[in-house]
DNA sequence: AGCACGCCGACT
DNA sequence: GTCGGCGTGCTC
């Protein structure tokens, strides 16, 4: 009989590198094979040069032949840094967002680990910073209402399985309590809670509320770390010392030791998906997550997104709901103000000043929200016509007074103000429009002696700097806030009894078909920060359209009828969540370019099965020109998710091999959350 | 994406 | 003569 040969063993690894393939190696030459694993990193001769991959399984056998195959040069390892469990919700996302495993893998690690650097905490890790455990007595904790408990009922009866929740509950109706009394019971079973946050959700107070209650580590990761706090939490949250991890989108793919349960609180915040490079949707990895690893998910939200309210009318997950609370806010007077016809004085009616102007007579504050910071959003020649436009975007650049600049708020562009027109030499340069610059200006004018806080991008840049206003916000050293969007999340204002909302009209005519949308989510987060029992709050919303069935229906009703009428909407035109899209986005810095790989790649997809999916277009992106490239894109649309997965899986792979593929910059982007 | 190879233009 | 522009091709 002869000997059988010896099986040669081949490395498979994904190599961080944009390409649609894993790379097989031959072992490296010194070193025991046997203690090969999955999860484990190898230094790997690539091109010309090296680089530091992850070992996705050990094999006998590969397609290419023997004297291609390298050698890796060394196992970063003696254990793998990625658990299985995690190396299998990246292979998932890899799959479902049709991004290159390279890319997805080294996504999951944090940088030193990408770098090489062992998998070990920092000297001066514990007790630092972000882990710190306070020695203090843990915070008591308050009694649950009736729907809490049973949401906490709910939830822990379901610890040990995978089961969704949506948590619907308003601002003030408690829902941090439910997910502080889940984490509790988790704790006490030994294992681990995941809390994923919008990072402007994730405040210091916030922290600190968990820390309180607690007394446990807590691994923090927010965009603020350095390297090296983020490999410490990270290695907190592996290793099983951190009970508690609570952090933004890329928290997702933390691997845990002993997972007990996934909350994703205000669920409906668009920074959940990421925008570039592996378009991954936090929210959606975290329910695939809780499946493949046997937990309850919980999504939380005062305004949840259609999606997910249409998951849970299909049964996929189970609603619990919170009403408002006895003791919270009342439900806030939502009325519209017709200002058609009406005499403006930057962009505020008379009827909303009188109104500001009363309820600050009565020593009680109000708050303007408008989504566009800066003075104006144009600068115009009053002689010839000539707009400040920005050179590498399709935008006008938005004057921005107190620093004196031209600003483009897509590409970052910035010049000093002209003083004559550009085109015609005319002096006679004018703001056209408003930004929450000009409305604070404007409103110095006509309340003078009345403290005033705006709250934007431009305000909060430095560290620190929100909380300070916040801060003075609750002390009541200003009156009057206008802010943007950066209002509308996480913070309460309970002495607000007016919220005026300049510029409602914008949102329900959005190109984009979530514009309406996530104009009622913001209508109701900024309601909701309003009042408290003593104190209730006024909403006015001022439009040219009162009479727009959507917004009525959420003024007169509330969001979740709101949310009906527009999921009908959705369901007529065939949309998300009632059909599954993907766009394939490509640019370039030449204008034909985009549209002519994508003509190109959209031949390729109808030699392919096409069945059940429409390709549309291709056309040009919504602002075609942006940060000096031309954009375009192709949408995929499907009825059934199958259909457009079946197409993807064979196309995709094709996409790197056609002509121009390497001439333009291109991505898939699955669930697409804006068209842009 | 990197990285090198390669073949054409203005400089020491 | 050569430094360097970015087109093209490849990565186990």
């Amino acid at each position: 009989m002869a000997a059988m040969p010896k099986p040669r063993l081949i490395l498979r690894i994904a190599v961080p590198s944009p390409l649609y393939r894993s790379f097989d190696y031959l072992p490296p030459p010194d070193g025991d094979p046997t203690a090969l694993a999955a999860g484990m990193r190898v230094r790997v001769p690539f091109g010309r040069t090296q680089t530091i991959g992850l070992l996705l399984d050990v094999d006998t056998d590969s397609r290419i032949e023997g004297e291609r195959l390298k050698a890796a040069l060394e196992v970063l390892d003696e254990q793998p840094v990625l658990p299985t469990d995690t190396l299998r919700l990246l292979h998932w996302a890899s799959g479902y967002y049709h991004h290159p495993a390279g890319e997805v893998f080294s996504a999951a690690l944090p940088v030193l680990l990408r770098q090489g650097r062992a998998a070990r905490m920092g000297k001066r890790a514990k007790g630092q910073g972000n882990m710190e455990s306070q020695g203090q007595s843990p915070d008591s904790r308050p009694l649950l209402n009736v729907s809490q408990h049973e949401a906490v009922t709910a939830v822990c009866g379901a610890l040990g399985g995978f089961h969704a929740f949506l948590l619907d509950g308003v601002t003030g109706s408690g829902k941090t309590e439910v997910y502080l009394h889940i984490i509790e019971r988790v704790l006490e079973q030994g294992l681990q809670a995941l809390v994923l946050a919008p990072e402007i959700g994730l405040t210091p107070q916030l922290v600190a509320r968990f820390q309180r209650r607690f007394g446990v580590p807590l691994a923090v990761l927010h965009s603020g770390l350095t390297d090296r706090e983020r490999l410490d939490a990270w290695l907190m949250a592996r290793d099983g010392q951190a009970p508690i991890v609570i952090g933004t989108r890329s928290a997702v793919f933390t691997p845990l030791k002993r997972p007990g349960v996934i909350i994703v609180d205000e669920e409906h915040d668009l920074s959940f998906k990421q925008q570039e490079g592996f378009r991954y949707s936090a929210r959606d990895v975290a329910v695939m997550r809780a499946q493949q690893a046997n937990l309850p998910v919980m999504l939380g939200s005062a305004t949840p997104s259609l999606e997910s309210l249409h998951n849970a009318e299909a049964g996929r997950y189970q609603r619990l709901h919170l009403p408002e609370r006895a003791g919270s806010a009342l439900h806030p007077l939502i009325e519209v103000l017709d200002v058609r016809g009406q005499p403006m004085q930057d962009s505020l009616s008379q009827p909303l000043l009188d109104l500001a102007g009363r309820h600050l007579a009565d020593h009680n504050q109000v708050l303007l929200f408008l989504n566009r910071r800066g003075y104006a959003p144009t600068l115009l020649c009053h002689d010839c016509g000539w707009v400040a436009e920005c050179r590498r975007c399709d935008a006008h650049l938005t004057l921005h007074q107190g620093s004196r600049l031209l600003v483009c708020h897509h590409c970052g562009t910035q010049r000093p103000i002209d003083r004559h027109c550009p085109k015609c030499n005319g002096a006679d340069l004018r703001a056209l429009g408003h930004g929450t610059e000009r409305i604070e200006q404007a409103l110095a004018q006509r309340f003078p002696g009345i403290n005033m806080a705006r709250i934007d991008r431009d305000t909060t840049r430095r560290k620190g700097a929100l909380e300070n206003l916040l801060e003075g916000i609750h002390a009541g050293e200003h009156q009057l806030l206008i802010g943007t969007q950066m209002l509308t999340k996480g913070h309460h204002f309970p002495d607000v009894t007016l919220v005026g909302i300049l510029d409602a009209d914008q949102g329900l005519f959005s190109a984009d078909f979530r514009g309406a949308e996530r104009m009622a989510q913001l209508i109701t987060q900024v309601a909701g920060r309003a009042g408290r029992a003593d104190k209730p709050g006024q909403v006015v919303i001022q439009t040219h359209h009162p009479d727009h069935p959507l917004l009525h229906l959420l003024v007169t009703q509330g969001y979740h009828r709101f949310a009906q009428a527009a999921l009908e909407e959705r369901r007529e035109a065939g949309l998300p969540p009632y059909s599954a899209l993907a766009l394939l986005r490509a640019e370039a810095t030449g204008r034909d370019l985009p549209q002519a790989f994508l003509t190109q790649a959209s031949e390729a997809a109808e030699q392919l099965d096409c069945k059940g999916v429409d390709l549309l277009g291709p056309v040009p992106a919504p602002m075609e020109k942006r940060a000096g490239r031309y954009r375009a894109h192709l949408l995929l649309q499907a009825s059934r998710r199958g259909d457009l997965h079946r197409l993807l899986d064979a196309w995709v792979p094709r996409l790197e091999k056609l002509p121009l593929a390497r001439k333009v910059r291109w991505a898939v982007d699955v669930d697409p959350m804006e068209m842009f």
